[in-house]
DNA sequence: GATGAATGAGGATTCATTCAT
DNA sequence: TATGAATGAATCCTCATTCAT
């Protein structure tokens, strides 16, 4: 292939033009940090176009109010992963066990751990102002999620590595530590730092050894649960 | 008995003068509905002053700010009641197991279940808004909150009813379940009434059963956690 | 009467109370002013609030938008005064001749020559901006007029002074030099005062003997019309 | 042909080229559209552009300003065609009463019914907004149009055909029935169409009968106008 | 004490104008 | 030349706070 004959066009476009595609990005992204540390009535759109690096007016370019900001804030990231974790989840091969310590961790590493968290903070804050975001987030998030918990406990059953334990709370159980997580992260937890000493990762495999210890037949009784020692590939010493 | 030996502050004055007392209370009470529901910056100082069913200008004559009212807000139901609990505690007669089991129920009749649980909810909204509240609020509920559930584990140990589990994170597993319930119950479960099929008392017992599960030295293995198939004195119909 | 006995609260109330009834027409009469002077979108409202000697708070007290602002200023200076003119019509004592000259007259004196002929310019200017205002303007204020000069012609007709015409053009006759003299002193006439020489009184009087040389059975072939030699009760030398 | 000897203004250049030539008319016809219809201020640029069909910034190209805009929007109409008239006037054959008659025809012909007409609501409406404009107009169109009616009057008095009324005012009782035709038609007419009835030719017709009944020296008792039973070139049923 | 009319700083949004491409 | 993304001053409107009654 002559690089001559490469068409100058092909390039991702000028300057201006691959700014105008990053622009509602980097719009969204800031939203995302202001709505979450401060709330949507409290957040300034002259302070997320600033961060943005944008003037208001530009804002106002790629999306018409504030609130179809919000809602954009909330739609993009909620982008349905749940798709490609529940292939991950289907050809995963090992313990139920395991699975379900996988799960945790993977589940810290791409949300809890990143930006991505601060939409759950955002979504309980603003749920009662937005009910309309509010349903589409439960229909979105919340209820793939929980199916897609209740498929892994239904595969410890099936597989007679879990107790036959009753499904409709046991989701419950599995999440509630991991929401409450993100809460603190991005409310309490951002104020005063590490005040409680709570990092993340331990916090994590103290609510695994938990949850398995409810789930597992036959649960070790001196080490009630094989925790492997923390094997977090996300840098361990980094807890918000 | 003679009206004389009433207590000075029982029934003595004025219409009028008794309203003036109350005054403070019913703003308060009104003002922690609308900031639970709406957050602090999206709730009109003329809302919280007609819901108190007095006008705006009353109510600076109270609270000389909007921001005062939060904090009062915030303050007032928050008054320490840890010292009353502790007492129970350490008056409670029976096996640790029962006396967290009768902790969370107590816990929910008292705050979960009312109004005063919204208190969690505005903190975690509003915390990076008000990091003064925030630090007060980490002061003294956080921290008695978990050196209740400290205590109590320490108890279990000590008696050698629970295994000797490390104590910094186990605090975190019986309260996060607690804490997320009363998330729920002010955001996503006020819009969505009843859509998870999440019923409190229910949800409690799933939470307790998987705590115990963990702490027991020696959970029966065939029903490992001696439920005592919801014993509460809440009216088990009512979720939130 | 006993003079020691008038209720004290019958007097017009406190100064802020008096303020209080004053302020909406205060503002409606500076809004009509700058409304005819600029256009409703010229207009800005701190403007009409500065005139009017209020904040721009105070203006949202009153009308809870700039557009409902304007349709109260139109519907507050059309407020039917038909129904006294068709009275004062159909009293009327003398020939149909003096009876239209005296409806010119007091039109010009009641409307034209006052601000209330702003209105006119207003609808002509905004009316396809308003469109729902400006239906309402033709039912109230064009429809009606037209009746009342339709009926003046008529009684003519009857009483064998005017020449039988077709009537649907004549109150068009009859109506667009008044009209056009309001639209010219807010416009043009504002702009450029007595540069054509246009004063309103004689206009009348010319518009007069015109109309009724078309309409009078017999006139006068020397003096076309017994023009009554200018009788207005409006100081003759201003004209708007 | 050689392409040298072609009139450079002719018919060379690209379509490109014509365009651009173009762009300027297309532009101002736009605009004339907007602002008789919306107003100066209610006019967006955009919109403007829009229907030229062209970008926002391209206008900008022609035009320095939006007000400049709007003044070569009101020097473009009004480009003097009074010279032409004033030809066709003074060498009209025929009785003064025909030529009035001619008169007003080739005005509704060429201008009411035409969009030029437009510039007469848009004088009114923003005279007050652009004094300068407005001197301009009473200069370019006001004075020579009463010159031209003053004209044909001088004309029929001295030919014996018409009283000698005097002719200060009788300039406005020929002009304000055109004028008031004009406004109508651009405000009210286009807001409730024919819901008056008011057909221009007719109403015309009707003005000109009203006036020469005033000016003829001896018109007919019994039809007191010649009325040439409406000869209009344009199509008759279509007023606006 | 209680009211609610008045205020005006502050915030969301618009739009004429600029300018890099 | 033409574009349309970007700007920010200007504008409508809100709402916490004040204060005369």
């Amino acid at each position: 292939m002559p690089p001559t004959s490469l068409p100058p066009t092909a390039s991702v476009g000028t300057k201006r033009e691959r700014r105008k595609e990053a622009r509602p990005g980097e719009l969204l992204e800031a939203a995302l940090d202001l709505f979450v540390e401060k709330g949507f009535a409290a957040t300034r759109v002259d302070e997320v176009a600033a961060r943005a690096g944008v003037s208001k007016g530009t804002l106002f370019l790629y999306f018409p109010s504030k609130e179809e900001l919000f809602k954009a804030v909330v739609r993009q990231n909620i982008a349905g992963r749940f798709e490609e974790w529940r292939d991950e989840l289907d050809s995963f091969v090992g313990t139920t066990s395991d699975l379900l310590r996988y799960c945790y961790q993977v589940w810290w590493e791409r949300i809890g751990a990143t930006k991505a968290s601060g939409i759950t903070k955002l979504m309980f804050s603003e749920a009662q102002n937005f009910p309309e975001i509010t349903e589409f987030y439960q229909q979105e998030v919340i209820l793939p999620g929980q199916a897609l918990i209740r498929r892994i406990v239904e595969r410890g059953i099936e597989r007679g590595e879990f107790r036959p334990v009753p499904l409709d709370y046991i989701v419950h159980v599995v999440l509630a530590p991991m929401i409450f997580l993100m809460m603190w992260k991005h409310s309490v937890g951002a104020c005063i730092p590490d005040s409680l000493g709570l990092r993340p990762e331990l916090y994590i495999d103290a609510q695994i050894d938990n949850v398995l210890n409810g789930l597992l037949v036959r649960p070790d009784p001196s080490s009630p649960v094989p925790s492997p020692s923390h094997t977090f590939s996300a840098p361990p010493s980094r807890g918000s």
